[in-house]
DNA sequence: CTGGATGCAAAGAATTTGCAGCAAT
DNA sequence: ATTGCTGCAAATTCTTTGCATCCAG
């Protein structure tokens, strides 16, 4: 995993921004947890390799990170404060309503939904934002001991 | 439009909540705006028919009216304070880029869709959420006087 | 009448900002 | 060496709550 955020490190770089010990901790948090996070807990998990984060860095990292586009927000309906990893370049989640998970998908067909939009509303179509939930392969499975990325407390 | 207002007094009735006129206020403002509408700024075009209304009295009823799917969250890039009018019992919405109003469509074939995002992730998916972006039909216009349903100042 | 709803103001959260020192390049 | 980044704490902004009073049913 640690590859990745390597990758991102050069990505952030090449964009102008200094690669330090709190974003890659920030980064490393959200790729690790595999699930929406908040602020606070980002800091939580991030302090392990950065004891000394504060939170402001957390939300300052957030952004730099969203504006480059390796973390995106994921809207529930508990709130809309959480991130999680991009990993594609256009790319929806799936999040797991018994773990909390978050995968990526990049198959969305949705011409014929905005068609079917674009009909019923006279609306000119030019982006579409789509999430969508149910349960993980673990969580499908009788007993989800497996549990991995779980929310953290 | 007032019509409206009266099935959904009739509705909040239903289910055991009073009809007030704040909650009128604040349902009729919704819905004549026909934009996404953050609580401050349903205050100020409630207020209109409800002088003394107070800004937790409209995120009572918000939540009043979305506990009873009248009015939906709109999440959109800048923020998932908004809610707008729920016509339909499963409904989407259509925000439009330069006027921010609001429309809704219904028909979300999102099967296709969904049988895509399970095979690429191995959920299985039970929910989705789609929220569309582009021009309203004024806006189309050349010249779009008509720019009704503009965001609150 | 009666209990849910309201207004106001105070309390709590969540997020942003100012600034001096630190550190990545 | 520069100049952006960080931590801390204060400032904002957003939302929720407590409580006496009010009004819809």
């Amino acid at each position: 995993m640690v590859v990745n955020v390597e990758r991102a490190a050069k990505e952030l770089h090449g964009h102008g921004f200094r690669v330090t010990r709190q974003r890659a901790a920030v980064l490393a948090a959200i790729e690790e947890a595999g699930c929406a996070l908040e602020p606070a807990e980002i800091l939580k998990l991030a302090r392990g390799q950065c004891p000394e984060l504060g939170l402001a860095t957390v939300y300052r990292a957030m952004e730099a990170l969203n504006d480059n586009g390796m973390i995106r927000r994921v809207h529930t309906s508990k709130g809309c404060a959480g991130v999680a990893q991009a990993r594609a370049e256009h790319g929806h989640y799936v999040i797991c309503t018994e773990c909390g998970r978050v995968s990526e998908f990049s198959s969305c067909d949705v011409a014929a939904l905005e068609r079917g939009a674009a009909r019923e509303t006279g609306f000119s179509i030019t982006a579409h934002f789509v999430e969508l939930a149910g349960t993980c392969s673990d969580c499908q499975r009788p007993s989800p001991k497996t549990s991995k990325g779980g929310v953290v407390s």
